[in-house]
DNA sequence: CTGAAAGCGCTTACAG
DNA sequence: CTGAAAGCGCTTACAG
C-alpha cells in the first residue's frame, strides 16, 4: 500500500503539498493539483485515516451503541443517525450491547479508543458509572430512547406516558377490567416508564393492575413468550395484556397462538413500538408508535452540534401516539 | 486526555514498559505491572488505539458492508458476524449500502482508510470493479449471500434453488398453473439466481412463467407492493406469487389486503427468507429459509483464518429449506 | 526485565 | 504557493 511519501516522489512534490491536495486545505495551484491528483491515481493511494486523525486529532467518526440490534426500533435509528452523519462527511461506528451492561462498556470503551468525536448511547441500565466518567472527561455524548439520570448529557427520545394512558383509557373504555403488563426491565428508564404509566392510569381509573399480573421481561423476545405463558396459567387470567416493546409482543403474540386462544375473543393485546408488520398480524396489533427516524436524526444532529459548534444543545422529548388497530375487544367473559 | 508518557512518568518507568503492560506483551516483572497499572487507572488512562495501530499495522477491526441493515437477514447476519468477532478480540464497524452501489464504494473506501484488517461484503451489484481491485491489492475479504464472478474471494451463502424447486412442486402439486415471480434485481447473484430457479422449474414442469407475470423488484419494501400491484391488475391474474425475498413479501402481503383479497383463497403467496413474523401473519407465511446466523459466523471465522493464518478458505454453500405454511391454497377459479 | 530511540503516515505551523 | 521539519501516541527491535 503506498503512502504520501509514495505520492510525493511520484509527482516530484513534497508531502505537504500531496497532504493539501488531498485533504482539499490550503491553497495550491492547479498544476500541482494534477499533477499529485494523477500520481495518487496511479499508486492507487488510499491515505491512511489512522494518521490523519493522530496528527489532526479529529476522526470524523460518530459512534452509536444500542441496546439491541435485532429490535427494529434501533435499527431504524440507526439508519436515521447513520443518514445524518453521512450527510455531514461523518462515518458510523455501530455497536451492539445486546442489553447486556458489560457488553456496553467494552463497546464504549473500543469506541473511546478509536477516539470517535462523539457518541450517542441507548444504555442497557438506569445507571452506569462508567458513562458518568466518559461525560466527565468532556466526550461529547446524547442519549437516545434511554437515558441516566444525573448525567449531564442531553437525551433525545419519545415520552410515551400519553399514549399508555390513552391506551388504558381506551382499554377500560371496552370493559377491561382485568389488566396486566408484560414491562421492561425496571433498571431501563424506558422500561420503568412505560410500566409506571400503564400501572398508574389504570390505578387512576379505578382498575388497578394486581401485582402478580405485573410480569418482568428483558426487552427480548424469549421473554415476552415466557410472560404471557404465566398470564395465561393465571387462575384469573387477565383480559388485556400490554406489552412493552415489540420483541417482546412477538413473543407473547406466538404464545397465544399455541395456546390455541385468539386476539382479542379471548384476550386483547397492546403494544409498545409499531413495527411494520404488526398491520398484518391477525388481528392487526394495537399499538404505540414512536417517531424512530425523527430521533435518530435528532441525536446525529445534536450530536454534532456538540462536536463542531461545541454547543450543549437541549433535551429533545417527542410525543408517541396510540395507533388503535384490531387486537383489543371487549371482554368476553 | 493522559497519554503513555503521562502514565510512564507517573510509574516512573519507560514507555516501553507502559507498553508492555498495556498490550501484555513481553516479559515484564510483576512489581513494575502494578506500578504501571496504578498509574494508568489513577489517570484514567486510555490508549490511542490509532496510534498503536499506525505502529503496529493492524487494527483488530473487521468491516461489513451490508446491502441493506433494514433487511432483518442482514441485522442477523450481522449480529452474527459480530459475536464471532468480539469472540476473537476483534470489533466490527458495519456500513450499510442501502442496495446503491455508490454508497457501497463510499463506504468500503472508509473501511479501507481505516485499515481494517479485512472485509465482509455482500455487494449490491454483480459487478464491481473497485471490489475486484481492493482483492487484487491482498485485502482479505470474504463474500456474504451475494458474491462476484470473477473476484477471487470465498464466498458463504445459501443456495436456494433447491428449495426454490421444492416451492414450485409443491405450488404444481397443489394445482397451481398461472405462476408468478416477484424478483430481486437480476444484476445481483441472489436476485438471478431465485429468479432463474423459480422460472426454470416452472418450466421444466410444464408451467412456464408467462413473461407479463415476472415483476422485478429491488429487494425493498415498497418494490414489492408496486410489483403486486401491477400483478393484480392482469387481465390474467396468476394464482400464486413467489417473492424474492422478505421485504418484498412484506409489501406485496399488505398490497394483496389493502385490494380487499384473501391469502391464499384469491392468491397464494410464497417468500424467499423466513422471518420472525411469518408465522404470525394470517395466513402464516410458507416461505424458505436460510441458515442467516450460520452464515454469518462461518463468514467471520473464513475472514479471521485468512488475517490470521493468511489461507485463503474455500467457499462455502449452506441449503436452504422450505417451510410450507399456510400462505398456499388449491387456486379457486 | 527495562529503557533509549527510531519510526508508523500523516498534518501543520513556520519560513521563504 | 511550496517545502523542510516537528510531532501526534504508540510499538518494537536493539542493547544492556
Amino acid at each position: 500500500m503506498s503512502t504520501i511519501k509514495d505520492v510525493a516522489r511520484e509527482a516530484g512534490v513534497s508531502t505537504a503539498t500531496v497532504s493539501r491536495v488531498m485533504s482539499g486545505s490550503g491553497r495550491v495551484s492547479e498544476r500541482m493539483r494534477e499533477r499529485v491528483l494523477a500520481a495518487a491515481d496511479r499508486l492507487g493511494y488510499r491515505p491512511n485515516a489512522m494518521a490523519r486523525s493522530l496528527r489532526s486529532e479529529t476522526t470524523r467518526t460518530l459512534g452509536l451503541v444500542v441496546s439491541n440490534v435485532l429490535n427494529p426500533f434501533f435499527t431504524a435509528v440507526a439508519r436515521a443517525v447513520e443518514d445524518a452523519a453521512h450527510e455531514r462527511g461523518y462515518s458510523l461506528i455501530l455497536g451492539n450491547a445486546d442489553e447486556d451492561p458489560e457488553k456496553e462498556e467494552l463497546y464504549l470503551n473500543v469506541l473511546l479508543e478509536r477516539r470517535v468525536d462523539g457518541l450517542i448511547v441507548s444504555p442497557a441500565r438506569a445507571e452506569s458509572p462508567y458513562l458518568a466518567e466518559v461525560v466527565e472527561e468532556g466526550v461529547p455524548v446524547v442519549f437516545v430512547d434511554r437515558h441516566i439520570e444525573g448525567i449531564g448529557a442531553p437525551v433525545v427520545r419519545a415520552d410515551g406516558r400519553r399514549a399508555v394512558g390513552e391506551l388504558v383509557e381506551y382499554l377500560v373504555g371496552l370493559g377491561h377490567r382485568e389488566l396486566a403488563v408484560i414491562s421492561g426491565p425496571p433498571e431501563v428508564v424506558s422500561g420503568r416508564e412505560r410500566l409506571e404509566a400503564f400501572v398508574g392510569a389504570a390505578q387512576q381509573r379505578g382498575v388497578p393492575v394486581m401485582e402478580e399480573r405485573v410480569r418482568v421481561g428483558d426487552f427480548r423476545r424469549a421473554s415476552g413468550a415466557v410472560a404471557m405463558r404465566e398470564l395465561l396459567a393465571l387462575r384469573e387470567r387477565p383480559t388485556a395484556v400490554f406489552v412493552a416493546n415489540n420483541l417482546m409482543a412477538l413473543g407473547a403474540l406466538r404464545e397465544v397462538r399455541r395456546a390455541g386462544l385468539k386476539v382479542p375473543e379471548d384476550i386483547s393485546l397492546a403494544s409498545f413500538d409499531d413495527v411494520s408488520w404488526f398491520e398484518l398480524v391477525e388481528p392487526p396489533v394495537t399499538a404505540i408508535s414512536q417517531p424512530t427516524g425523527e430521533l435518530g436524526a435528532a441525536a446525529a444532529r445534536m450530536l454534532l452540534e456538540m462536536v463542531e459548534e461545541g454547543r450543549r444543545p437541549r433535551s429533545l422529548i417527542m410525543d408517541a401516539e396510540l395507533v388503535v388497530r384490531d387486537s383489543c375487544g371487549r371482554p368476553g367473559r
